[in-house]
Order: structure tokens, then sequence, then C-alpha cells
DNA sequence: AATGCGGGGGA
DNA sequence: TCCCCAGCATT
């Protein structure tokens, strides 16, 4: 049987009862899209419910402050991602007058969409014949086909979509892009996948070759980075705190932290006091300094590792305007520093 | 072509 | 530990 007959047959029988699955609206078909970027449906559901309780039209989502929307992203990670998806909403919304561009090649021009994004919702919405390669794709075709290109090479990403687009049902597009994603994630897994039960197991290369726990091939990622941050939890006698938005380029841009020192090394209570003794924020004014923990938190991410320690500094006076600590959890804050306020519980 | 960007979960 | 996840933008 043809493999596109095959694969849909499988999804018809297989597949999983998804609220994005319910609609062609282009606007919870992007919404859902960019919240599965680089994201496992079970982590995504709960946004992507929260989004559309919250934001039910493009409008809604046009209208809100960016530091809203990225509150509610709070905890996802790939920020860039929410604010990518506020400034196109904006656009959609007040340049578009809220209509969707509804082709690949348009799709592509927005921000955030690239062009796995744009063919999802070209196909899923417009039914155009356009396909998906994501993670799944990539380890469904290789493995079927037995291909060793790196998957993460500019010759490998060519290869793979035109092998996609060569497979995908012409009359089915929607049906044949969500069946191969739904396939890789189920059924096709990274590890242990379901070989004994595949209805492509009569015919898959790397089965046959016995290549499965080889492929797909992807080129390996440098090694994260140290870095040692020291988080400033100033504590007032009007219990106010202070905390910063992040600018600039770097990790977690647009969120709320404490003021951060970063050192080259771990430091110890001792050297920490002197370091900070001159600080602008303390204008020479006498502090009482307390290390919240003594081991470091570490905070995995995939290019750097943070090894991170909270330093509580009580003070008489603010030099400069704070906020009440009871208002520190309404600020969109990485999740690091997320755990933390719940925990210290101010 | 290479690098940066999160956080959670599986083995 | 290491790898992966309905990728994209920047350099």
């Amino acid at each position: 049987m043809k493999f596109s007959k095959t694969l849909i047959n499988w999804y018809s029988i297989n597949k999983r009862d998804l609220p994005w699955r319910k609609t062609t609206n282009p606007y919870y078909i992007w919404l859902s899209e960019i919240i599965l970027q680089q994201t496992q449906v079970k982590q995504g559901l709960p946004y992507y419910d929260a989004f559309t309780a919250k934001y039910p039209t493009v409008f809604d989502l046009a209208n809100a402050n960016e530091s809203a929307v990225l509150k509610l992203w709070q905890g996802l990670g790939y920020y860039s991602r929410a604010r990518n998806l506020h400034a196109t909403a904006k656009h959609i919304a007040f340049d578009l007058g809220g209509k969707f561009p509804n082709t690949y090649k348009d799709l592509l021009k927005l921000k955030g969409v690239g062009d796995y994004t744009a063919s999802a919702i070209a196909s899923i919405c417009f039914n155009e014949v356009t396909a998906v390669v994501d993670g799944n794709v990539y380890r469904v075709l290789s493995r079927y086909f037995g291909i060793s290109t790196a998957i993460n090479s500019t010759p490998g990403a060519k290869e793979f979509k035109q092998l996609a687009q060569k497979l995908i049902d012409t009359k089915q597009p929607a049906e044949f892009n969500q069946a191969i994603m739904e396939f890789g994630a189920t059924q096709c897994k990274p590890k242990n996948p379901d070989c004994d039960t595949c209805p492509f197991n009569s015919s898959c290369i790397a089965l046959s070759k016995n290549t499965i726990s080889e492929l797909p091939v992807k080129i390996k990622a440098a090694k994260a980075k140290k870095k040692h941050f020291n988080f400033l939890v100033f504590i007032s006698e009007d219990e106010k705190t202070i905390i910063e938005q992040r600018q600039g380029k770097g990790i977690w841009q647009n969120l709320y932290q404490f003021p951060l020192i970063e050192t080259e090394k771990a430091t110890n209570f001792k050297s920490f006091k002197s370091l900070i003794k001159d600080h602008e924020l303390l204008t020479n004014q006498d502090f009482e300094l307390l290390l919240y923990n003594k081991e470091a938190v570490v905070h995995k991410l995939s290019h750097q590792h943070l090894y991170t320690h909270f330093w509580i500094i009580k003070v008489d006076k603010l030099p400069i305007n704070g906020i009440n600590i009871e208002n520190v959890r309404d600020f969109p804050v990485p999740i690091l520093i997320g755990d933390f306020i719940e925990r210290f519980n101010f």
C-alpha cells in the first residue's frame, strides 16, 4: 500500500483527542503551533487552554500588554516565541484587519513563523499541499528510508523537505501532515519505538538493517557553559523590593528578575559582602546580608548551566522606587526566579 | 554554517 | 548524564 495511505489509516485509528484538532480557525492553529515548537504536547496543552481562554480572538491578544503575554507564557521557555506571538497578533489585527494570511508564502513572512509553522497552518487551515518537517518527520523518514544525512545540516533540511513533499497526499495534506507527526510522537518514538505493532515493519529500512537506534543522525551540540549568578533580593523596612526588566539580547529577554551580579566563580559570603559594599543600590547605607541558599541552585538551559545564589539584603530604605513585595508575583519571571519566590514566601 | 534560546521528561 | 521535544532568528 502507498506510504500515505498506510499512514493516514494508522492516524484515523490512533490519533489523540486534542483541542486544536477540533478547529481549522487559523488563529487557534497558529497559537497551537507556536506553543508546540520544541515543546511536547503534554507540556504545551495547559498553555494552549490558558491562552485561548484569556485571548479568544487575535484582537484580544493584540490588545494585551507584552508583560501580560509573557506572564501567561511564564515557565514555557523560549520567550522569543511569546514576544513574536504578540507582535504578530498586533500586525494581523491592526495592519491586516484581523484577516490571517492564507498561503504558505505569506505565512512565512510573519515573525516567529518559519518553514514548519507556515506549512502546518497552510495545510491544516487552507488545504495547501505543503509538507511539514519537524523532529517527528525527520525521525520517521530517516528510519523508514534508512537516510543518514544529518537532520540539522543544510543538505539534510533540503533532502527531508523534498522527500516529505513527494510523499504527501495531495488530496489530504492536512491529514497527512498531522498523521506523520502523530506517528513519530507516539509510535516511532526516539527511544524504544513500538516496531512490533508498526504498520511499516515489513518495509522499514532501519528495522531491517537494525539501525533504528542510530537514526536519525544529528550533529552534536556544544556543551553548556557554566555561569555564576548572584541575585540581590532587597527587603526594606517598608516591605519593598527591587526587580528589573532584562534588556538586551541574551536569555529571558524582557522578563523580570532581582538585580543580578554575575561572577567568574562561585563566591563566599565574605568576598561577596565586600563586592557589593559599594553597589549603587546600597548608597553607602548599612545593610544586613543573608545567604538564602548555601548550596548553589543549578538551573540548566540548553547552552548554559547557571549556578545560582540568592542573597537577602535588608536595608532601611530603598534608593529607588521599589515594588511592594506582595506584588512580586505579578511580573513575568524566569522559572528559576519564580521557584525562589514561591519557596521564599516573602 | 553555526550559535543562542527554556524548561520538562524519559531512559 | 544525555537526549529529545509539532523550530526560529541572528550572525
